[in-house]
DNA sequence: ATTCTTTTGCAACACTAGTTACATATTAAT
DNA sequence: ATTAATATGTAACTAGTGTTGCAAAAGAAT
């Protein structure tokens, strides 16, 4: 037990050290706690309220975003030492989530009780510099996406979405179903098999069972 | 001269004094400079450094991107009292913008110099509502815009724009060619005018050269 | 009044993406 | 080993949107 403490300190040391003020960072020790998340595991859901505010320590987190019908669409990616800023207003004004959350891999997340947000916006200048610029941030990502929904073929956004995911997890090994890949890029599995094949004939990927190769990034 | 500064106040009193702290609208007061701005004027352009926070008092601005072949998509409105979140960051940080805010009509703005920025997050908790609401009200917009481009068919966005900007700028006349229609929804001028036509055939809108009226909201 | 410019209409065609239906391959369960 | 479930491949067809090229209409300029 105060192994895993210590390992929370030595974590939120590295992950946030170097842009929060020192009595920042004690205070989030004192008043955060670590929790370990399982892969593609859904952590938030639409129409959640939420009680924390969460900070990816270690792992990532897709955002999507989900219609009425139940069709969904990827938005973007949280890494380490980021926060969902789409989540900071839900803890701020008490709405429920628009978005849901959903672990890529296994994820140590900070959890971190609302009421601290409007304390360290008042006490802290490095809190909020990381507040706002994590909302300029998912801005400037969602713009991307629209960028991508609105100027790209969906040929084009497959590729990016391959090689978005081979940074992200550090491999060049995909382990996703077409269906799901369709699902991510809000198309249909038969369109994403026809297109990662005509990728396969180009030599960019080689196409394996619940798994995409990239050759390269 | 001195009636010009009677009604700035009375205008960001109007505007911000139901939101904001008395004594932050006082200093909002003597730290802002009014512009008018004409119609149809582009007030920030993708590239643009700014050196003042922009709040729209009155009138009304449309926030567009613009890719590097120079297709446009237009992303949210900006209305009286709200200010734009992307500018913000460019404040804080000296970045460039990403978007370009066109008036939609004459339109009052008020001009803040960046500085004051950090200075008021420390001291108002109002303007760090305001600041982050702001933040949040935007990004909100842009997942409706990524809504409608994803999960809508273009006739269906097609009428949403019309009514959107019938609401906004109060009137169903919308004094646009099918051209400009085209621009703002990234689409071509040739399949708005198709669309356009069913509308009318549907007893939804009448067509007039330079100007769509619309039967009802 | 004539010419020029802008705006809109229209038809034919092309392309991308989505749908349906079925076959085949791979893995898991019994 | 056999069966069931899941994943992928393929073909034919449809729908929606974009493109090209030209004509007609409306308005502005001379």
């Amino acid at each position: 037990m105060m192994k895993m403490q210590e390992q929370k300190i030595e974590l939120i040391k590295n992950s946030l050290g170097y842009i929060l003020e020192e009595e920042l960072v004690a205070e989030i020790i004192n008043n955060s706690q670590l929790k370990e998340i399982e892969q593609d595991k859904v952590i938030v859901n639409v129409g959640d309220e939420l009680n924390n505010i969460p900070i990816v320590l270690e792992g990532s987190i897709k955002i999507s975003r989900e219609n009425e019908e139940g069709d969904e669409l990827l938005l973007y990616y949280i890494e380490g030492g980021d926060t969902c800023a789409m989540t900071l207003q839900c803890c701020v004004r008490h709405t429920k989530s628009e978005i849901r959350a959903t672990t890529m891999e296994k994820s140590l997340i900070l959890m971190i009780p609302i009421n601290m947000m409007e304390v360290w916006l008042h006490k802290y200048k490095s809190w909020r510099e990381y507040i706002l610029q994590s909302y300029h941030t998912r801005m400037t990502e969602l713009m991307e996406t629209i960028d991508a929904i609105t100027f790209m073929r969906l040929d084009e956004r497959l590729l990016k979405y391959l090689t978005d995911q081979a940074k992200l997890l550090g491999s060049l090994e995909i382990n996703h179903t077409h269906q799901q890949i369709a699902e991510d890029l809000h198309s249909s599995r038969v369109v994403i098999s026809r297109l990662l094949k005509q990728l396969e004939i180009k030599k960019i990927i080689t196409i394996h069972r619940n798994k995409i190769i990239l050759k390269s990034i």
